[in-house]
DNA sequence: AGCACGCCGACT
DNA sequence: GTCGGCGTGCTC
């Protein structure tokens, strides 16, 4: 009795974006099977009386036994949003990341997307085109034909009246007669095809020219053009200024010469207009950009671009992982040990391990470029999974700066007790001297704020948020406490209100740094970056360009000031405070350091003038810091590694968090229940850390506790899940369980 | 996530 | 007696 007919998309498989596991398989009513393809997002009943957006990921050939299948309602977009290669590549992520089916969809499609409702495009690269088939004239002539379907009758006059015409203008004149056209079609009335434009590459506009490659720069480029067209990964470990963008700028404009396409990942405070400018030149519109900086709408009309050939390289953060470039030749991911590359809020994903998974799957070339590449990457490198490229000197041998290490214990020790704004005097003096010769300087500290924490000194209060377990930092400009986790203010008072004692502050925050700056040296310009000042991508880049058109003497800031930029005016480089990131409680503490001490470093001395960094520092024998003083990676590295495999962490083990988070009462009994499920499948081969209170025991009103287990692989990690999954579907007492594959923070 | 079902405590 | 707490199951 069933007519199994060919035509396929009878039944499609969805993944609904709720947060329920699983994938539901529903029927496809004929007058939208056209419609439907992989990656389509569509409308469907789900439970009782709701409905649903799900993702369409599949197409089964029979329906699971003993259920009533129900009608897809309808299709949401013109044309799938994602490409196949891409729905593929979004389930795996799914599974890997144990996120549940469809929310990947759902959080990699631009929100502008999701919010409005997919506009008009072809589904497929070039101009569709339909045209009356032989038989149509017959067909139309025939009054019983098509007597009871005016919508098609219609349709086809019109098409027999305009020959072959270009499917826009067919969707522009019967705006509801999509079922219609795809009916005749199946009738074979109507004719539809594709026709592929020529390749763009040739007529993209050249307007910067690309400079001359160093040597190492141009042997690097001769083994990835030696690649092209098959999956190689390769790390590119160059020193900071060494041109590691000159190599994929070149590498790219190979891509694009054999008409293929590139994507290109930069950390999130990386992509300033400055580096954007720098594709726009050379690439032309032929770049698209995925940025938090861009509106939805602007985004959605980016992603669109890409989806529709427009745009053939993507340049974008680290949601740009999921951007649907054609024909990928090539995926740089720039600064690839950077910790944005996971995403750490929403569903957890690691962009640059995806890139791997995606170079692969799409046989595209992969450069992992870092003048610190992050152990993992290293760990592939030596162990031959990935090839290694070196660019060890800087453009016109320029040379690394000299980095001095002022030991602030020894001060302290010394007699001096209090340095405004923690500047000791070599840091003073070295900002004086630069300022004199009229050159630049940029002040690093990684903490926000006035002074990050206020103490009453006759009875020992701390003020702390009331909502999290954390201390409040002192904005002294706005005059206020402020939480950095809940965003919670409160007014400062010179008393404590528990006691009336008259409180202090400690522990100097880039507020303090810039005032202490202001107040020694009064004629300086002085300008602070960090996201107490910019709040939009916009406002970060004006301050950066009033400091690169040197209408600033001095810039203090976050971490916001150590990346990519190029400033060839600066000569000293001032790390205000070295320790901070030193003693978070997590694995990658040293290496996180060494990162940015390398990085912020690399700012120095770009120009002509040669430049200088001093460091200060509580820890001047701690090899993140003493090496990276000495700009020696491989030593820290190698020392580093030898720790990691000690004692059994990445990259020579894998990790899988469980965060949970809930009341008081219920995220502790939910803990609990975790580990008392998971006891027995770790089976002697994973290990179990914790239940325990998460470092930060409380944000926002809830409590918060974590597991941590460690394996050989992700295989015997995967088992554990399973075993939890009955568990954290439900958990005790209301709270919620999010699991974490590859986990960076450990808070 | 929602929504129904079902089984035990304190209330008009 | 029942109103309502939340534990459990289900959604194609």
């Amino acid at each position: 009795m069933a007519l199994r007919c060919y035509t396929p998309r009878v039944l499609v498989e969805v993944a609904v974006a709720a947060a329920v596991r699983g994938r539901f398989t529903y029927r496809v009513p004929s007058a939208l099977a056209p419609g439907v393809s992989l990656g389509q997002r569509v409308a469907v009943p789900f439970g009782k009386s709701r409905r649903a957006t799900g993702y369409v990921v599949g197409f089964p050939a029979s329906a699971p036994d003993g259920i009533e299948l129900r009608d897809v309602v309808e299709v949401l977009d013109p044309f799938p949003p994602f490409t196949p290669e891409l729905v593929e590549l979004l389930r795996w992520a799914e599974e890997y990341y144990l996120v549940p089916p469809g929310e990947l969809l759902r959080a990699a499609l631009p929100p502008g997307l999701n919010a409005r409702r997919g506009e008009a495009g072809p589904a497929r690269r070039g101009v569709e085109y339909a045209a009356p088939a032989e038989a149509a004239a017959g067909a139309a002539a025939d009054p019983k034909a098509l007597a009871r379907a005016p919508a098609q009758r219609a349709v086809l006059e019109y098409l027999l009246a305009r020959g072959r015409i270009p499917v826009e203008e067919l969707r522009a004149a019967f705006p509801k007669g999509r079922p219609a056209v795809a009916a005749l079609a199946r009738r074979g009335l109507v004719r539809l095809e594709t026709e592929t434009p020529v390749a763009r590459g040739a007529l993209l506009p050249a307007s910067a020219a690309a400079p001359v490659l160093t040597p190492a720069q141009a042997a690097a480029l001769v083994e990835l053009d030696a690649a092209a067209g098959t999956f190689q990964p390769f790390l590119l470990h160059g020193v900071t200024g060494s041109g590691k963008t000159e190599v994929y700028l070149q590498a790219i404009a190979r891509a694009r010469g054999a008409g293929k396409g590139a994507l290109v990942l930069v950390p999130e405070i990386a992509l300033t207009p400055q580096l954007a400018g720098r594709f726009r030149a050379r690439f032309g519109d032929d770049v698209a950009l995925m940025h938090s900086g861009l509106s939805d709408a602007e985004r959605h009309a980016e992603w669109l671009r890409l989806r529709r050939g427009d745009a053939r390289i993507c340049v974008g953060v680290r949601s740009a992982i999921f951007a649907p470039v054609q024909d990928l030749a090539i995926i740089v991911v720039d600064e690839e040990h950077d910790p944005s590359f996971k995403q750490e809020d929403g569903p957890p994903y690691h962009a640059r391990d995806l890139a791997v998974v995606r170079a692969k799957r799409e046989d595209a070339v992969l450069v992992l470029g870092s003048a610190t590449p992050s152990l993992e990457t290293l760990e592939n490198a030596r162990a031959g999974r990935y090839r290694k490229l070196e660019l060890p000197a800087r453009v016109d041998d320029r040379p690394l700066p000299e980095v001095e290490l002022v030991d602030l214990g020894r001060l302290r020790r010394g007699g001096v007790a209090k340095l405004p704004g923690l500047l000791a005097p070599q840091l003073s003096e070295a900002i004086a001297r630069t300022l004199e010769a009229s050159q630049q300087v940029i002040l690093f500290l990684n903490r926000r704020g006035y002074e990050t924490l206020v103490v009453c000194e006759v009875c020992g209060a701390e003020a702390q948020c009331t909502e999290c377990a954390v201390s409040l930092t002192h904005h002294a400009r706005r005059g206020i406490l402020l939480c950095h986790y809940c965003g919670r203010t409160e007014r400062m008072d010179a008393r404590c209100p528990a006691c009336g004692g008259v409180r202090y502050g400690v522990g100097v925050g880039t507020e303090q740094v810039e005032a202490a700056v202001r107040e020694l040296f009064p004629a300086a310009r002085v300008a602070r970056l960090d996201r107490d000042v910019v709040t939009s991508a916009d406002d970060t880049a004006a301050v950066l360009a009033r400091f690169a058109r040197r209408e600033l003497d001095v810039l203090v800031g976050t971490q916001m000031v150590t990346k990519g930029h190029d400033f060839p005016g600066v000569t000293l480089v001032g790390v205000v405070l070295a320790d901070t990131a030193l003693a978070l409680p997590d694995f990658r503490a040293a290496e996180r350091t060494f990162q940015l001490l390398t990085q912020v470093a690399g700012r120095a001395g770009r120009g002509a003038e040669g430049g200088r960094v001093v460091v200060q520092t509580f820890n001047p024998r701690t090899p993140a810091i003493a090496l990276a003083a000495r700009h020696d990676y491989a030593a820290f590295a190698a020392g580093e590694l030898d720790r990691r495999r000690t004692v059994g962490y990445p990259p020579f083990t894998r990790m899988m968090a469980a965060r949970v988070e809930g009341s008081e009462d219920g995220a502790r009994r939910s803990a609990e229940a975790l580990a008392h499920a998971a006891r027995p499948a770790l089976g002697g081969e994973v290990a179990m850390l914790g239940p325990a209170p998460a470092a930060i025991e409380r944000i926002r009103g809830r409590h918060r506790w974590h597991l941590l287990f460690r394996a050989d692989g992700p295989k015997a990690l995967f088992r554990v899940h399973a075993a939890l999954a009955r568990v954290a579907v439900r958990p005790p007492g209301g709270a919620a369980i999010r699991f974490d594959m590859d986990p960076y923070s450990m808070m």
